[in-house]
DNA sequence: AATGTTACCAACCGCCCCATC
DNA sequence: AGATGGGGCGGTTGGTAACAT
């Protein structure tokens, strides 16, 4: 089935939102709710569409999502899900508290993907690896993440996850398995390696911050594309491939309660 | 200072899945 | 059972700021 898009409609404004149509969208919200948002820029009295301002209030105005660079953790979290979970940028973000799918799969194709592909042909962290321009500093206070994700042994995670995760029904994980070698084991050295005027990261990975379990559990409760395609014991399985991975990679000792 | 290039990121587009009729 | 609508996701684009020449 093939719809026209929803802003094909005449009169929609479509490009970059005004400060005042975000004030507009904001209150709207805040009042009223998003249970409709093909009505809802027509009782907010917005010349937009439904799915322009869901992205807008998703990706941008939602009080919760946290603003600023991406932390040195931040990153590797994102680099350590990829490899797990692939180009499913939403179920990344629900693993990273505050931050969107469209900005992670931005620093996704901007930055980390550009880091790694030069790690590959130097095999070896070197200053030239390092960002060439300088971001722009961010007007909000600078972002700190609140989970901590350091997986040290890629192919073991990746060898367990065909196993036990119900993601490996999906060709991504066998991809993930399959893929990882030696090589890709050298590759995953640069995840470690300092940024400039940090401390070395240590060798043995960090503990797991308490809060990544209720994250879990809590996003295994909500329903999302990723679970609704597991079946009826996606929960359980769920937090049993999460449970084993940090397992695995040595973070943690004991399954904790929910 | 002017121009070209690169990097970033907000926003859009098309497709898919699910719920409802 | 099939059609339709709504929401969500991932890929891509376009504007613009920063940097290089």
């Amino acid at each position: 089935m093939v719809r026209a898009p929803c802003c094909e409609k005449m009169g929609l404004k479509k490009g970059p939102w005004s400060p005042e149509e975000d004030r507009i969208l904001t209150n709207f919200i805040q009042n009223h709710g998003h249970s409709n948002w093909r009505a809802l820029p027509k009782q907010a009295g917005l010349l937009r569409c439904g799915k322009s301002c869901r992205l807008r209030w998703t990706n941008y105005l939602k009080p919760d999502i946290k603003r600023g660079n991406f932390t040195k953790e931040e990153e590797d979290a994102i680099i350590n899900l990829h490899e797990l979970l692939g180009n499913r940028w939403s179920a990344i973000a629900a693993k990273l508290p505050g931050r969107t799918d469209n900005e992670i799969k931005n620093v996704w194709h901007t930055h980390l993907k550009k880091r790694l592909e030069k790690n590959i042909k130097t095999k070896a962290p070197t200053s030239e690896n390092k960002r060439k321009k300088q971001i722009k500093p961010k007007t909000s206070s600078e972002s700190s993440s609140s989970i901590v994700i350091n997986i040290t042994n890629q192919t073991q995670i990746a060898n367990y996850s065909s196993i036990t995760s119900p993601s490996s029904q999906q060709s991504s994980s066998c991809e993930i398995s399959s893929s990882l070698t030696d090589a890709s084991m050298a590759e995953n050295e640069y995840y470690s390696y300092p940024a400039e005027g940090t401390e070395a990261m240590p060798e043995a990975p960090p503990p797991i911050d308490e809060s990544f379990w209720s994250e879990v559990a809590e996003d295994s409760t909500n329903s999302n594309s990723m679970d609704k395609s597991y079946g009826e014991s996606v929960v359980d399985d769920d937090m049993e491939f999460w449970y084993n991975v940090f397992v695995q990679a040595g973070g943690i000792s004991e399954l904790p309660e929910f």
